[in-house]
DNA sequence: TTGGGACTCTAGCAGCGCTAGCGTTTATCG
DNA sequence: CGATAAACGCTAGCGCTGCTAGAGTCCCAA
């Protein structure tokens, strides 16, 4: 039993091998520099292996997404409660969900912008996923009013990830930034 | 002069059928199946011409993107002079934009998504994509109140933007669509 | 008619995601 | 302990990608 269990977790810690050096990769080239080969090279194994953890490219990515979501919840939520009111909540999360968007480019991609074989508005989604929007729903409801919590937190986070998107495409001009986002929140905390 | 010109019109004519076939093949099986070859095939010229007219296929996305554009700012101004006040107005450019991303998805990723080298947000960019904006621009001018102009449409574009990709890739579930750009109106025509 | 230049083609490079099948290493059982 | 079988990781290769060098053809001007 003990031999098999050590398997097991070696097996795994291989995995997570696989998922982190995927991620600095991306996050210290762009996703187009994670080849399969560059990241077995890598990782110290041949290029098969990969496919012996996940079922292609598409699943890698889609782990290292599930990471990154985890990790953006960690920060939505810590600037949330480190905030005073719910005013200075709203714009604390939202400055925190930029400073992410910029911080990792990468990583946001394949959580957000990217097609990754992940289930993403269902159930199924996973916890870590369900925990980030959890956090910007909690900042939201204080101004939700009358409306559907879920609906204005979705139509608030498009906004978010509008306004990150197009600015790093290259499509918004960086420079009014700050002006753009305190629009946004003036709309949002009317 | 003239034998000139008929070779400078007919090199013209192939460009324009390279964009076009581009842009089918795009809208009809996703810009992964539009390959070099593939496009090669279907302009009939081998691949070599198609670089002798653009410098990648990045530039060959561009152009489409362009068009793209163009053809926007067409159906973003009809949507607005026919409507009888300012809220409708932006109402009914809102849906025509989300309607025009959900019939050209492929077409839509190009112009504001994927990245391709063209100048977006600076004079020189593409009359096309500044008359698309301006048609926005002139939408939203009658909700701005004392704020930027400018500022304000780049913001409620990009929550327009936020919404269609995010529902696109699977981020937002397509049921409460409607009630996410209701809501998102409500606030940006207070 | 002939020389020269513009133009398009064939063929190929390096790299991609992915996989079949071989060889070694490892654990189990007589 | 030694033989057997299975688990495992490797090499090699497939069909594809964007892109380009260089050969060959065609057309226009003198």
């Amino acid at each position: 039993m003990s031999i098999q269990s050590r398997r097991e977790r070696e097996r795994a810690e291989r995995e997570k091998l696989i998922i982190t050096a995927a991620r600095e990769l991306a996050e210290a080239e762009g996703w187009e520099a994670v080849t399969t080969r560059r990241l077995a090279e890598r990782v110290e194994y041949s290029q098969p292996v990969l496919y012996s953890h996940f079922k292609g490219k598409d699943a890698i990515m889609a782990a290292v997404a599930v990471e990154g979501c985890a990790d953006l919840a960690v920060e939505l939520r810590a600037a949330r409660t480190a905030a005073p009111d719910a005013r200075l909540a709203i714009a604390g999360v939202s400055a925190a969900y930029v400073a992410f968007a910029d911080r990792h480019p990468a990583l946001y991609d394949v959580m957000f912008s990217q097609a990754v074989p992940l289930p993403f508005a269902t159930p199924e989604a996973p916890p870590a996923l369900q925990a980030a929007f959890g956090e910007l729903a909690e900042t939201v409801r204080p101004h939700a009013g009358g409306d559907n919590l879920g609906a204005l937190t979705e139509t608030f986070w498009a906004a978010l990830h509008g306004l990150v998107t197009l600015m790093r495409g290259g499509r918004l001009p960086r420079e009014h930034h700050e002006l753009r986002l305190g629009l946004l929140l003036a709309r949002f905390t009317g």
